[in-house]
DNA sequence: CGACTAGTTGAGGTTGCTCAAAAATAGTGG
DNA sequence: CCACTATTTTTGAGCAACCTCAACTAGTCG
């Protein structure tokens, strides 16, 4: 909740904004812009970064460490709906009130924008906007590829594509590998797959008995080779 | 699939980039130029408009009528990740490939651009952008609030809460109603709500037998009071 | 050492899926 | 307009799967 502050970096708002595929040529945005609107904030792990429903005053950009995007439903159960890694934006500079909270799975950083000075930015700087564009339908994706595993019928089929999915994610950050961080806890996966923590825990541990994997301290150690993992295989 | 063209006419871009929340200035976008880069396609019902993993050369905005984007899993089942109405966009953009397949629920009308045409447009009209950011941001919160109701565990559950959302969504096109239309077929509802057609009709029939709405050929007959639905004390 | 948290294991009940078939609806051609 | 077919929707029976509730284990921290 409460964080040490500092100056953003030209690098992180360079690499989230002005990277990647815009077909601009690169924009002035010069170091002394970026120390006015932006300050970075650090979080201890499973803290409450932001409030579903509270006021919105500012524009958050993940720069370390996991942070996990959940709602509530009615009945007091909460659905995580997307993890964040460095790089993703934790709230919408539209949003009046935060339409989810953010809690910090490890220790996190992140880069705070005030949103008016956020928008103006982005007014200013259309390279960046455009660049904020095409992320923010990449998320869209994959939220509707979250929908896809929500929809599944089996316990086993969501976990399973959560492990692929989630390595696959780690892998553009790193060497795709046979052994699978998992930083969240159990009741972060069930929350994310719709699931009870009683059933993650038994069906990892049927997986493990059928030797498809390891349960280890940090995550999971994949059986079978990293080229064309056993999981892929599965049911 | 096969449509007959015409051109956009400029309120449907209008409404669509530049209406809203922007605060720019009113820009500077001529009938001329929309000519040159949209125009018009019409869709019979129960139609492929895009085809998931085809190549995406254009991008579409829907100007009328209802469409279902949904995604395929492995396994032969399909998930509607969402209902488009008017004044939504269809596809992405930024991708290569449709990353869903769109279908026409009832007939429907959409503009098509070229990709390459409608990303200049974009660049040479920030407003156009700012609005389109907005718009997709706005689409998150859809995606991430269609997430939670795929993980209430009950049938009921969903299904009342998949009526209250789309009774407000068609408020927003007009008066909030008791009469809800549903213009999609119970597939498209069950494959909506990760369900089978089976259990949605077992559940249509167990409300009516409540008497909390009656089932008619168009839709719903929502049973209570317009402002204050029994819907909404359900459970 | 004791309290607390996270995770695992077990038993039983409910729910929604599967498979199957009937009923209603829509569409078609004579 | 009616008969016929195809499609959609409804209804039924049985079962597998996940949730609920509960107890237990292991690790952590004061």
């Amino acid at each position: 909740m409460v964080g040490v502050q500092d100056n953003i970096c030209f690098k992180e708002i360079g690499s989230a904004l002005i990277g990647g595929r815009t077909q601009f040529a690169r924009p002035g945005i010069g170091q002394r812009e970026i120390d006015q609107i932006g300050r970075r904030i650090v979080v201890l792990p499973k803290a409450t970064v932001l409030a579903e429903g509270q006021p919105a005053v500012a524009v958050y950009m993940l720069t370390r460490g996991t942070a996990a995007l959940s709602k509530m439903d009615g009945h007091g159960r909460k659905q995580i709906v997307g993890f964040a890694l460095p790089g993703d934006f934790l709230n919408s500079p539209f949003e009046d009130r935060h339409s989810c909270s953010v809690d910090s799975v490890s220790e996190v950083a992140a880069c705070q924008f005030s949103t008016q000075a956020f928008l103006s930015h982005l007014q200013a700087h259309p390279a960046s906007m455009y660049r904020m564009l095409e992320i923010t339908l990449e998320r869209i994706n994959a939220a509707h590829e979250h929908m896809l595993l929500l929809s599944r019928t089996t316990a086993e089929e969501r976990l399973v594509e959560f492990i692929i999915g989630w390595r696959a994610r780690l892998g553009r950050r790193g060497a795709l590998a046979n052994m699978v961080l998992l930083p969240m806890s159990r009741r972060d996966i069930a929350d994310y797959l719709g699931l009870t923590i009683e059933t993650v825990s038994r069906v990892l541990w049927k997986l493990e008995r059928e030797k498809v994997l390891r349960i280890i301290a940090e995550g999971l150690q994949l059986i079978g080779s990293t080229e064309r993992p056993l999981l892929f295989d599965l049911r």
